[in-house]
DNA sequence: TATGAATGAGACTTCATTCAT
DNA sequence: GATGAATGAAGTCTCATTCAT
């Protein structure tokens, strides 16, 4: 009498995978604040009290949300940009997987970075995303200036990346707002766009302002 | 003491302004969701229903601040990117005068992009104005090519100056958040992306994916 | 140059007329509590503040409403019905100038009844007018009476006189909603009922609860 | 005083009532307008929050009142009038079931009519409770006229039926202000008005307009 | 006289969040 | 473990009404 086992009790773990998936969606199609808890715990098949017991405040939440599509995406690129391929080609691939990724999780995007960019309290995890991505981009800039004998400024590096990576982000919403688009084809644009200056750079190749 | 002169009682057009000013300033600090037109009419040193029988609807609120920067901030780019210079000319000027801009307008920046960029019913408002940057960043490449007599699909075109935009915007998000950056060397930066790769481009150079 | 006459300083008479229609047109239109005081100066081409110098506050200009409706009633109406006809022409007489007031005046009517039944500060106005029409034809009733020489109690009479009020009013109700109705011939459907049952209990018929 | 029973955390249903019971009273005392949420929820003894939970917006808080307090006439009606009754003893029982309700739920009666007669959201839902009403008594008319072998067109039935309503409501108005009047009584004066009238129509006595 | 400018007050409504069962 | 019931707090918006010019 005590023990009889409710159909309903699913173990922790995969409840919390169903209310993260409610929860993206719901983000991504409402936005942080029009979001309502009452909806994402509906969306889950669960009551709202739940969801508080399992993930937290709504602010949690969010950021939860944030982190597993994060890992997600990191992942697929790293899965993808073996360190020891040469540098053009881990561009290429890393690319790839990235539009790849965003192509196919156009609602996690959403998340991660349309809403996130916005307010404060999340500007931290994106940065630190971000950061991430820059300092991936940036270390194969540096390994292909190595690889030619070259060297550069950690900053200037760093900059160029970050332009770089906001080109991609730019093009990958772009991608998230034309569901007909070819995520292969975004990647080879920006490729195009990407490399063919970066190996400028790295061939010493610079731009300097007028005297005016 | 007897001449204090009067602050209050000003003509509307000059109210407007302090409003559109207040409410850009919230607006950046907070968000928009988190904004509350209390906190906007206090910091415009007039009353709540002022606001709304001035400038309408906190949405609209947000519409007309959006229109007010952006104006500004075309009218700034325009002025310095005249149509007679040569190409790589009007980039620079063009690319210094919006990270002039940026830079003198800190708040504004993050009203018109970071915010708007969330949600839907600001969308549109946004997408205009960025088609018409990446339009005049078109264009001026197109003028390039064909003054080297080359000439290249209007899609392709439009595809890297919408990389090449958000590239801009990313960077001008990195200047929004250092305020000890120079907006003229973040400036030379962009360049160097920009346009090292842009001339590859207009010398035919292009890249394509391995088959893999 | 202290006495240029100004185009717009129309006398005071008239300018009241003025608001006092574009009030009734709001006012029925809108509902009291619905309309707003900016609709009506504005409908009257004349600033609030003249409204409120002139007729008051916005409960007072209701019952000015009120006031002016009510008299142009009881004046079509009694105009008609002249003491010295015959009760049954006294009735028939009222009765359709009351339809036809009612059929020419469709806003003053949905003003005079339909919003003040319903809230209190106008009760007591509303009351005094439907007082004065039991009290006409409570008279035309005990005038009849006494033709034949006979004598009802007068509470017995409002009674009756209030429930012929009440239908009177109830198909006005509905005239005023069907804007095709012809006047005429909804007063004599009304005299029709009222005037057959009044003639049988001016007969002395009357009707008693059965023992149950 | 261990075991004071909880006041709290009722079911739904019992709220739903208390809220609706609060909503009535506090309508009929105010005014659709006058009536604020605030008020109602402290009188039910509820939060705000909760209201609007479980029965909406103010304006469909009106409606369910108005369909309870309908729902409750009609039933009692109903119930009085059986339909095999003969037409005059059918008119008595419900005009008599009529007037013990408004006099016994002198509160609903206020919300029912005076209120809703005047805004424009609830016209409809009074329109089809008079028009149901109106249908009632010219079945009533319809059955005793064919009882005697004639036979009057539809339309003018509902007129005669609709002065009779509006009669009747008349006289429920007067007797919802005068909480010393008896109910019975009311209903037998109006019994003597309409009977009578309508007996002579169903003879076929007819008042017809002098030719002036 | 006439009005643009201004506001205090208050209404409805929605949410994130927590008890008590 | 799970949930229906419940609420404090806040936000947007509107309106009648009054100064000061």
């Amino acid at each position: 009498m005590s023990s009889t086992p409710s159909f309903k009790r699913l173990p922790r773990a995969v409840r919390e995978q169903q209310m993260l998936d409610a929860a993206v969606k719901v983000f991504s199609r409402r936005g942080f604040h029009a979001a309502s808890m009452d909806e994402i715990a509906e969306d889950a098949g669960i009551s709202k009290p739940m969801v508080y017991a399992y993930l937290g405040t709504k602010e949690e939440l969010f950021i939860a949300c944030l982190h597993r599509e994060t890992a997600r995406m990191m992942l697929a690129i790293a899965g993808a940009a073996a360190p020891d391929l040469p540098p053009d080609q881990r561009l290429w691939r890393g690319l790839r997987a990235f539009f790849g990724f965003v192509g196919a999780h156009r609602d996690g995007w959403a998340v991660l970075y349309r809403q996130a960019r916005g307010s404060q309290p999340f500007a931290t995890e994106l940065a630190a995303m971000r950061a991430r991505l820059v300092e991936v981009v940036a270390g194969m800039l540096d390994h292909a200036l190595r690889a030619r004998g070259r060297e550069v400024a950690a900053t200037e590096l760093e900059v160029v990346a970050y332009a770089l990576v906001g080109a991609s982000e730019s093009l990958a919403d772009w991608l998230a707002d034309h569901p007909e688009a070819e995520p292969e084809k975004t990647a080879t644009r920006m490729m195009n766009v990407a490399w063919l200056g970066a190996a400028q750079l790295l061939d010493g190749v610079t731009w300097r302002p007028p005297t005016d």
